[in-house]
DNA sequence: CCAACTTACGTGACATGTCAACTATTCCCG
DNA sequence: CGGGAATAGTTGACATGTCACGTAAGTTGG
């Protein structure tokens, strides 16, 4: 790629952040989904749903609500929920409320299946991550990841 | 999800960065993977294809060698150049050292596609993400990144 | 009340990514 | 040499994600 004088490019210093960040964003999910499908059969999405769930009282979230949570597209969350019902994960369960909703609700087995799961993939993400920084700078990554995703919204 | 005390869990400040990350790290992808589609025919993937490529002087890069720099899985690459050179953006020659080997080589419509492609696209990055941030922030960002990416060789 | 609109979700066709073979070379070493 | 192991890349079956559209239920203004 030749440096155009009209483009605005990346300085070196940003240039090689960028790169990083690339890298980083690639290898990480990927680590996680492996250390995950070695000890669990639980994928990395469907950790992330089942995650969402427990953070509920009932275990129990409406569709929409759920995409909102995961930033995940409605259809993608509803073929994903119809093939972890499949696995007995989780069940759909119709909204009284609104003869439109359904929710997803965690199942023994998807409870079981996470809290079997969540102490490994806990340890993976502080060995990958968190043991790598101090302190300060996790508060300057929250900061700075906080700034970055203010302005996503816009 | 209950804590527990056998679990190391993340401290608070550690789950809300942790959060934030993994939020931008689904967010900023897909902003960047839209605005790309908006206004050019390039998937995301297809980008990053081809910036390997014009990293190359001759634009002529052996598979092997762009799945390590893209950190694809080899069989991920094959598909996706097959459907590239479908669309005209590469085409593939083969390796008169060895045998078994081929290249990807840039044609001039994948050339065209991303050098047309390429200024909109750092705006975006410029925009969403180093616009939010000052130089310092930047420096710390690559170094925090650069930690943990070495972290995740062993 | 009812027609138009919106919202909640599902579905099917298709694009993309993964995994486990497979083919064809090249390498290594007796 | 010659034969087994490694390497380069492809392939096909399958899992996953996207997009456009469909259906049903709620909402709203005349």
């Amino acid at each position: 790629m030749t440096t155009q004088t009209s483009t605005p490019w990346l300085t070196d210093t940003e240039q090689q952040t960028w790169r990083r960040w690339l890298a980083l964003n690639a290898q990480l999910p990927a680590l996680l989904h492996r250390e995950l499908q070695r000890d669990s059969e639980l994928s990395l999405p469907d950790f992330d749903v089942l995650v969402q769930l427990t953070d509920d009282d009932r275990g129990r979230v409406r569709i929409a609500q759920l995409a909102e949570a995961l930033q995940w597209e409605r259809s993608r969350l509803s073929h994903h929920v119809t093939r972890m019902a499949r696995r007995g994960l989780v069940e759909k369960e119709d909204c009284l409320d609104d003869g439109r909703g359904s929710f997803v609700v965690l199942t023994a087995v998807g409870r079981a299946a996470i809290e079997q799961a969540a102490p490994a993939h806990v340890r993976t993400v502080r060995r990958a991550v968190f043991d790598a920084l101090s302190d300060e700078e996790v508060v300057l990554l929250g900061e700075m990841t906080e700034k970055v995703l203010a302005r996503l919204g816009s």
